[in-house]
DNA sequence: AACCTAATCACTA
DNA sequence: TAGTGATTAGGTT
């Protein structure tokens, strides 16, 4: 429950119209573990209040969304991001090193 | 340069 | 205990 408590409250530590990367956010935690960032995502418990949108893959590429790897869904969580400041080039992020938000 | 495969850590059933 | 996953890095083609 640690690991995915740390998640929660690094994501709700972001700004507006910053983003983080899994990697970045599973080595604030500790341990990286990309893949069980994501999974704590997954789940969210607190959807509303964690951001899940605002974490991107380390290529600055969006990588997934709510299990979808590509899609619609994508499409959801770009308007979202660019609506909070973000800029997107196809799948990837702007000036994304700039926009990161480190721990 | 692009694509595919293997490895790694935490969480759930 | 075993399986899965919103990834990453590396090697190969």
């Amino acid at each position: 429950m640690k690991f995915s408590d740390k998640i929660y409250t690094l994501l709700k530590k972001v700004p507006i119209g910053k983003v983080t990367t899994y990697k970045e956010l599973a080595h604030a935690t500790g341990c990286d573990a990309y893949r069980a960032v994501g999974q704590v995502l997954k789940k969210n418990p607190d959807a509303p209040n964690i951001p899940c949108h605002r974490v991107v893959a380390t290529n600055g590429t969006i990588g997934g969304f709510n299990g979808f790897k590509t899609g619609p869904n994508i499409d959801r969580k770009k308007s979202m991001l660019e609506h909070e400041g973000i800029v997107f080039d196809g799948d990837k992020v702007v000036d994304f090193e700039k926009k990161l938000y480190k721990f």
